[in-house]
RNA sequence: GUGACCGUAGCUCAGUUGGUUAGAGUCCCGGAUUGUGAUUCCGGUUGUCGGGGGUUCGAGUCCCCUCGGUCACCCCA
């Protein structure tokens, strides 16, 4: 009989993960808390129009990567592919956008259906931070510094930050004009997917890969050099913010986006380190958005990271990343030793909350326990047999240093147990 | 959506030009040690060889289809 398994590109996160990823989620928490960025919690439905008009209707993410269904009304509903057109969504639904400041972040599972590989999954999990109402480049740089905090406070390293400007609609649509017009000239010569782009999204063609397509391209025209004096001082001032922080980075101008809504400042986090998908975070400026959903005009910047990406690199960097891994394992030897464990178990943990102890149970001598106990990775056992309850003390035995086994009365415990207890 | 490679025990894999009853390591269980793990020794369990069809006296092995995985294209976090 077949066993049902998971959908493609949809997977489990196992015991010997889920500490790693809350290591990271905890990271998160604690830094864009320490920026004054408030969580907001969206749903993982909504409407189908609302990811059209936000994303564009041209773009990949739209035309052929969603999760849609019409729902038994009737209504076309989409799985989230990112977290931003939520964002906006719920910002003017309860009014949050209007005439004021928000620093906010959310985190979860987004879902794109493309064929997975190394780095990208149909269901995959993001964070990402949004700040409304503030269109200075100072917003720009405080959400960029904030995520190189988060990365380092990963530990981090090798990544590198790449910055462009998009202009705004009016520049846009002037580069566009001259873009689209350089590239006829030369239409012949460029590969099938960017002669087909050419006609529908002009500036993925400066992103493409094919060599001699590159070669063209470098010859043409640059969005820089378009820019108007807003979008201009701004890329400036952004520029200037960050070496101020001493945030290394770099303008590439081939950077665009795949998601219409961006406007002047775009950027990503890259990395050699994993395949084809080394974008690690990415995001940039969107100040059209919130009034194109029906709000009045409203400054807005925002990034998105993608957690499983993080994780990747830091197995790659990182040898030991956190475990589940009990401190302590208690075992018990005979019906006196079994009846007085559960008590203690739990009064050790009234004792030390944070401490995590597996009280052993079901059978097993006690060789098979301290087996257990060392191979859940606890770093001391304890075994408390009939003689032992008898006198209110356990053993101590230590499995991972060479210290001898010594006996403990039960009233010490706490104290001799909370040594072990990990910082922070 | 396109392409390449790969599917044999819970895991990692071997399996000869097609030839008896499909193997190893690991893991797990028991014992050596009726109360001491990680080392050692002994014993044991673990299989729809991804699924279906075909060729053949005979298929894990060859052919076709299909499903799944990995990586790349594309795209993006």
């Amino acid at each position: 009989m077949a066993r049902i398994q998971s959908l493609r590109g949809f997977n489990d996160i196992l015991p010997s993960d889920s500490a790693a990823w809350q290591h990271v989620e905890a990271c998160a928490r604690e830094v864009f808390a320490a920026y004054g960025y408030g969580e907001i919690r969206l749903p993982l439905l909504e409407r189908t129009e609302l990811f059209k008009r936000s994303i564009g209707e041209a773009t990949d993410v739209v035309e052929k990567e969603m999760f849609s269904f019409k729902d038994r009304e009737g209504d076309s509903l989409t799985l989230r592919p990112e977290g931003t057109a939520s964002t906006v969504r719920a910002g003017l639904e309860h009014g949050l956008l209007h005439n004021q400041q928000q620093r906010l972040w959310y985190a979860g599972p987004m879902f794109r259906h493309e064929r997975p590989q190394a780095g990208r999954y149909r269901q995959f999990h993001q964070f990402g931070v949004e700040a409304y109402g503030m269109a200075g480049p100072d917003i720009d740089v405080e959400v960029i510094a904030l995520s190189a905090r988060l990365f380092k406070r990963l530990g981090l390293s090798g990544l590198s930050l790449e910055l462009n400007s998009l202009g705004g609609a009016e520049t846009r649509a002037n580069y566009r004009a001259a873009l689209v017009e350089f590239l006829k000239k030369h239409e012949a010569s460029l590969d099938a997917d960017s002669q087909r782009r050419l006609a529908i999204n002009p500036l993925r063609v400066l992103d493409s890969k094919v060599p001699a397509t590159q070669a063209i391209v470098r010859d043409a025209p640059a969005i820089v050099d378009y820019l108007d004096a807003d979008s201009r001082a701004h890329l400036d001032g952004l520029r200037q913010g960050l070496s101020d922080l001493g945030i290394a980075h770099v303008v590439n101008p081939r950077i665009v986006r795949g998601l219409d809504y961006y406007t002047k400042g775009v950027f990503e986090w890259t990395t050699t380190q994993l395949g084809a998908q080394g974008t690690v975070c990415a995001g940039g400026r969107y100040d059209g958005l919130v009034e194109q959903l029906g709000g009045s005009p409203t400054p807005a910047v925002g990034w998105a990271s993608g957690v499983e990406r993080l994780l990747l690199l830091m197995k790659a960097q990182s040898p030991n990343l956190p475990t589940h891994a009990p401190d302590v394992y208690l075992c018990w030897i005979g019906e006196a030793g079994r009846r007085a464990a559960a008590p203690l178990a739990e009064r050790l943990r009234d004792a030390l909350p944070r401490l995590p102890l597996v009280l052993h149970a079901g059978a097993g001598n006690l060789g098979a326990q301290m087996k257990r106990a060392d191979k859940c990775g606890a770093r001391v056992a304890l075994v408390l047999g009939e003689a032992e309850a008898a006198r209110q003390v356990v053993q101590v035995k230590s499995l991972r240093e060479n210290i001898p086994q010594a006996e403990c009365a039960w009233a010490e415990l706490p104290a001799r147990l909370a040594g072990l207890l990990k910082p922070n």
